[in-house]
DNA sequence: TTTATTTATTGACTTTAGTCAATGACTTTT
DNA sequence: AAAAGTCATTGACTAAAGTCAATAAATAAA
């Protein structure tokens, strides 16, 4: 399913770079970092390749370098999409990943892909023997949890049109790369509707 | 504001019960425990009254011992209710727990309640010095988590007599305390949309 | 108990999104 | 270039929730 590309140490800049994206959450000595390093497996995912699928426990959280996810799955032959995770993002079916059930929920790429994988079990093992990562792992729920609550807010509070705007506001970019119906998806609406929406503005 | 009641060494027995909800999240030796157990505060609040007002930094988590809340904020003089807090749940403005920012929310007592408070300095001391309360910290978030993104999942994929019928399957105790109003609101719908959807089922 | 006040229900109408179907604009295939 | 497929738009209609107003029921206050 996945294709590992390379070992760790052998590109050793790129991870540099999720280095920094964790030094937003916290710094990591170079101890715990060498193991947390020793932990990832870097991924190359093709454009539509599914590193999750339905039924599946999700077994990862995966820190996106390159590329982008949806997260979504089929009700009634249609398509509802959950999320969508960029780069800079942790991607993962958290829900599954915590509680050990099986997804609900298919993980895809929207593009050709990036991906940084840790583990279930190995990132376990590095909340045993490092405070820190504990704490990062402490950092990274919390994380998930502001995202997750600002979704609820926008279903809860805003019109489709609000959450299309907001959207649009917050990332334009999404605009040209994804298509319309996907966006309707993710707003929670018929592709139709932000048709509308759009026209009439 | 907040009416200190007793300080906590005089009321071991009600603490045990705490200690048990947390049991079921990790173990605490005992050593944590009673670090953990001098940081909290226990908490009598009357009914409506308010344990956060909007505005403020939400300093706390609090746990409740007995009682309920709700969470909510006015928009354009409505109520808007994000969600209730029973016997045995965490209360707190988590987002503004988190980033410090100003709550948009108060959380005001829906009976007369008994709280157990815990400071965020407090905490954040606690997690530097105990590497399981850091998991419990973490566990907490993971729990508020799924706690979130169930609540989203009702509100983008099911109607709202999907979520009302969910909603007294998962506490029906609920019908009888809390006004309609109330229950509408928290499930996003006015009260004389609920009120037929109750008629008509 | 009577009177207020709040809360819940019901009816008539409006607004908004969904449904279904047709068309047009692009892409991709052959 | 022609054909097939996908995607976005538009129109006519339906379904569902909101709005406004009246009334009934329940609760609290006098």
């Amino acid at each position: 399913m996945l294709t590992l590309v390379t070992s760790i140490k052998k590109s050793t800049e790129k991870l540099e770079t999720l280095r920094k994206y964790f030094n937003k959450f916290l710094l990591l000595d170079d101890s715990e970092w060498k193991d947390f390093e020793s932990c990832l497996t870097k991924v190359s995912v093709t454009n539509k390749e599914q590193i999750l699928k339905r039924g599946e426990h999700c077994k990862f959280i995966a820190f996106i370098h390159q590329g982008s996810f949806r997260f979504y799955f089929d009700k009634d032959g249609e398509e509802k999409i959950t999320a969508f995770f960029f780069e800079g993002d942790f991607v993962t079916n958290y829900r599954s990943f915590l509680t050990g059930k099986p997804s609900e929920h298919c993980i895809e790429a929207m593009q050709d892909s990036i991906i940084y994988l840790i583990n279930l079990t190995a990132l376990q093992s590095l909340y045993d023997k490092h405070k820190n990562i504990e704490r990062l792992g402490r950092l990274i729920a919390e994380n998930l949890y502001l995202t997750v609550a600002s979704r609820l807010d926008s279903f809860m509070f805003e019109t489709p049109k609000d959450r299309y705007n907001a959207l649009i506001a917050r990332n334009s970019r999404l605009l040209q790369e994804i298509p319309q119906y996907m966006i309707a998806a993710y707003l929670g609406i018929k592709p139709e509707t932000l048709s509308r929406i759009r026209a009439r503005k």
